[in-house]
DNA sequence: GATCTCATGTTTGTGAATTAACAATTTAAC
DNA sequence: GTTAAATTGTTAATTCACAAACATGAGATC
């Protein structure tokens, strides 16, 4: 066994790749080039061919990549091959949306416990997936050793529930609310900010001259600062 | 009125500065200092006065920076001195949970139109906003002066829709499929992965040693190779 | 009014990520 | 069996992002 250094921007892409490989498995297609692959995930090329030789060897130059070699080595490398349970916390519109998300399918991710304070829920079964009051939560992560959350309660609950989460021993949050969250450092965070991502994709807009660049490579943007500004 | 270069990155970060810059207002707080706003923001304070620097001096050393100038600012910079109207596309679970997400209240954000290719939803209205048939799109968006949508449909759907909403003028998509939208130079794909972000999350859990780095600023993670791998 | 403290703005260095380009090597074709 | 076409793996260069550190200047204190 064997460490190995995988830069943070390409570990990002794993899931990507993992998904089309997965897409060409069921269309019995035998082999894919990086360029036909490049197409599909909308990545340069010479980026995926650099990021598969982080793994070392797994093409044939000339040929390309076996789909099934590729594929499992995927599987192993992302885990794959066993269930990941996470919990929910918050069920409100976006929370029951989230229960409702195939996870599961491509990505063998399962939603098996969620929480809310809401006693008109609690004790109910949505989409499959229990809710339990905020009470249990301790003890539930613990039975179910469950270690990884969605958290979409609102705002001004979030870092309350965060602490909470933190003290039952939570490695990791996926953070929907508009809150940076207060966590240790042996807690990863990471933000699904999305009226962030609706407002940077219209400030982009805004702001870049769409003539004279493509958007996806657009680096800086153009502002225009209005003259009286004091 | 002068054009400046605002690196992609910061550009980023503009919604979240504005956004604290708010609860700072409602909170009556007259100055603010990078090193607070880095507190709340979770960006490095460093990075923030660079940020700024960008627009030109908006502070005051040995001081701080006006909370009111600031956010007079931000606002002018980031357009939320008007509405602006946008369309959701694919009324299922994740979209009428979006139906329901208050982008207006810290963002100038509405959604104003939405779309979908059930019959029995079309003509009704969803949480104040009606739902037309797929077949009044380009008619209502051209209506309603709307170039910005939010992506909403089920994958096998995703890159017909989009074709037709490129055909229909739209500059920005907001897209929630797990797949990587073509498009022309001239529109900007913003994509949302839910079930990518999940799968990361996981994979820098696994991969990543908890007691030597803290996850944030991690850079890149150590990954086994199982060594049964032909 | 002089001194001291504080926080900005900017310079600078470092490290990461991307992409172009090419040599190496395998398959396919004739 | 030889040649041509194709595609990987890697080197190198560029661009980008971040953060440390410091000098400058504003305001507060006595």
């Amino acid at each position: 066994m064997s460490e190995i250094k995988i830069p943070k921007a390409t570990a990002k892409r794993l899931p990507l790749y993992y998904r089309y490989l997965n897409f060409l498995h069921d269309a019995e297609k035998k082999k894919v080039s990086s360029t036909e692959l490049s197409e599909a995930v909308k990545v340069d090329s010479a980026t995926i061919r650099r990021d598969f030789s982080y793994f070392g060897a797994l093409g044939k130059r000339g040929y390309g990549y076996d789909v099934n070699d590729l594929l499992n080595f995927f599987k192993k490398t992302l885990n794959q091959d066993r269930l990941t349970n996470v919990a929910l916390v918050g069920v409100g519109n976006l929370g029951h949306a989230l229960l409702n998300y195939n996870f599961r399918q491509t990505n063998s991710i399962r939603i098996s416990a969620a929480f809310d304070s809401d006693a008109e829920i609690t004790g109910t079964i949505q989409s499959g997936v229990p809710i339990y009051p905020m009470a249990e939560l301790v003890q539930q992560l613990k039975d179910q050793q469950i270690d990884i959350t969605i958290l979409t309660v609102p705002n001004p609950a979030a870092q309350e529930v965060t602490n909470l989460l933190v003290n039952a021993g939570v490695r990791g949050i996926l953070n929907f609310t508009s809150l940076r969250l207060s966590v240790p450092d042996n807690v990863r965070v990471q933000n699904v900010d999305l009226a962030n991502e609706l407002q940077t994709l219209i400030y982009f807009l805004d702001h870049y001259d769409a003539q004279l660049k493509p958007a996806e490579d657009a680096d800086s943007v153009t502002l225009d600062i209005k003259a009286d500004n004091k």
